[in-house]
DNA sequence: AAGAGCATTTATAACGTTGTATATTTAGCG
DNA sequence: CGCTAAATATACAACGTTATAAATGCTCTT
């Protein structure tokens, strides 16, 4: 049978919270009397049981992380950051797939679901929008990932998109590019809060501020964001006859995409077409040509987020901080597709 | 504050072991009552306390799933597919990640840690081996997933590695491959139950079939199995001169990280060499030229590896079954990297 | 050497749910 | 109708932990 800490108590000669005064830490305990009770501890194999704990205390111990899906690399990255990041402050992490789907996404930002074994919620949503903004009630330690939703009553976490694509354009600039084509567009043209609309955004800020006329033919809208449809917006573009000399693809996945439809056509790359990508997925590295890209700091995002999500969880419930938004720091990476590095 | 049972008893007029039955699905209920109940659960928003519910039940609804970790694709497919096929069984997954790091995989088979939330572990080891395998205590529902171990005392799922490989390297070989290098052998030549062994003994046994000697000098050893590693040991063949025109990758990643150096070298995939991976991870349809692989039925496993677990945490104390070795199938998928599909 | 004041320990009551045993109602049948 | 059996509902204990408050032990003063 499985020891509790009666049994503990019992093999050590001590009261029960006497124990649990040991296994938390709490100060006033004589040495020798936690000695005793560790090795019966120890002698016993126990572990406290996290169900009791969750119950007595109200904390589980374990945050949910609830995103489309690991499939695509850009969520299993982040999944994986999310992971280290909880794994600091002693939590577990319960990751949860929406599969895109808009039910699913509402299930889970409304707390039903299994996730209510967990003391906090960090989601990325990828149906939800700006109008589903409302459907947000921060009645859970909640925090927000991605660019999708702005302006909710939650904390949030997101990349500075509009500068980090200006970013990328610059650099395709900088090197000589006039032509750049961009892919990833969202199909409808309204301009608001999503990632491609920031991303287009900044892609437009670097050329006016280069002087370069926008030709609206570069712009091509692809969703979703796979790289079948990447191969697809290139193979169309090329087949097109517009010039270009440059491409910013709205995600490496894109880019990815992208570079194969490329190579399918013959052109070089960066000889023909400087590319640059937007995620710097681990993937973006062992490309032929390796992928220069913008990295968003993902790392930062899963560590800030798991910050945010534990000061909520922490927090006394008289006095809640107003919702904060941060933004992390991005980072160009330029590699062969864009002429740095090994040559490609 | 969150409503409990006794709110929901309270509004609906009934008693809170009422409540219980209606949201157990126990048959003798009145629909009148149930109705009632339903709507106070409505009304009140209210949600089940799964720690109270564990606690009573000793089930939390909750598997762990242990693998090194996310960042690698295979990992992220494999988890991608165990959530949704615990979702099935209406479990969450708990992922944990263990980085390859031997005492964190010692803890997690151990039942140490964080894992005692859950119901069962499903546990992919990276660094456990073999003679490790006395390690492995079945003291809690637990089913092994990959190659490194094999006759443990609990249920494991794994593939035919050494048949598929056969079949990988048979694939090579219609093609009239007569030279078929591999990369990702074990730097050690030690033959036991590792993947990399059981594969290179598929290597070994498709070429004797054929009537073809082995070339030691076409047998690289590469770990781990990275990109970059991949690349190299590809770069080392390519400069030593010796000739080969098919290659065996245990993995996809490593195979990969070769077509990248294949690619530097100004090398024709698969006009030079024709070229097979290992896992069918998603990236293997979009590499340039997109890369042949051996599909080890990913899906299979992760339903498979569910449902046993599934099985055990509902098995009565009384008779546990002996511990089971299940084999998925696999399927060749043949594509440019070996002259099948679009050219490359 | 008695008490003050702090360090250490303990008994007991929760936390919110489900299982057991039992009470009550309803239905079936002669 | 009255009796039995089934259907329905209930009270209360228990799961293993932590929190509270109170009890005990120890170390100093004076």
């Amino acid at each position: 049978m499985i020891p509790t800490m009666h049994d503990v108590a019992r093999a050590a000669g001590v009261s029960i919270k006497t124990v649990s005064n040991v296994i938390n830490d709490f100060p006033h305990v004589r040495p020798s009397t936690r000695m005793r009770v560790l090795s019966a501890i120890e002698e016993l194999g126990y572990r406290p049981n996290l169900s009791a704990r969750g119950l007595r205390s109200g904390r589980t111990g374990v945050i949910g992380l609830a995103v489309p899906e690991l499939r695509q690399n850009y969520f299993a990255e982040l999944a994986d950051s999310v992971i280290r990041a909880a794994e600091k402050h002693d939590l577990g992490v319960l990751v949860e797939q929406t599969s895109g789907d808009r039910d699913r996404e509402i299930a889970v930002v409304t707390g039903a679901g299994r996730l209510r074994l967990t003391d906090g919620l960090l989601f990325s949503p990828e149906r939800l929008g700006q109008a589903d903004r409302h459907l947000i009630r921060p009645t859970f330690p909640f925090v927000l990932l991605g660019e999708r939703i702005f302006g909710g009553p939650t904390d949030h976490v997101t990349m500075h998109n509009v500068s980090s694509a200006k970013a990328a354009v610059d650099h395709l600039l900088q090197i000589g590019r006039r032509r750049i084509a961009l892919i990833g567009a969202h199909p409808d043209q309204r301009e608001d809060v999503r990632p491609a609309d920031l991303r287009v955004r900044g892609y437009k800020a670097a050329l006016e501020a280069a002087g370069i006329p926008l030709d609206p033919q570069l712009i091509r809208a692809v969703a979703p964001w796979h790289r079948e449809n990447g191969a697809e917006a290139m193979r169309e573009l090329i087949a097109s006859g517009i010039p270009f000399d440059g491409l910013f693809a709205l995600n490496d996945t894109l880019a990815l995409g992208a570079l194969r439809a490329l190579g399918e056509a013959g052109w070089q790359v960066p000889g023909d077409v400087a590319v640059i990508g937007f995620d710097d997925i681990d993937e973006a590295r062992f490309s032929v040509p390796s992928l220069s890209s913008v990295d968003p700091g993902r790392d930062e995002i899963a560590e800030t987020a798991v910050e945010l999500l534990v000061e909520r969880i922490n927090e006394k419930d008289g006095d809640p901080l107003p919702p904060l938004l941060v933004k992390s720091e991005f980072r160009i990476v330029a590699r062969e597709s864009t002429g740095f590095g090994r040559p490609g």
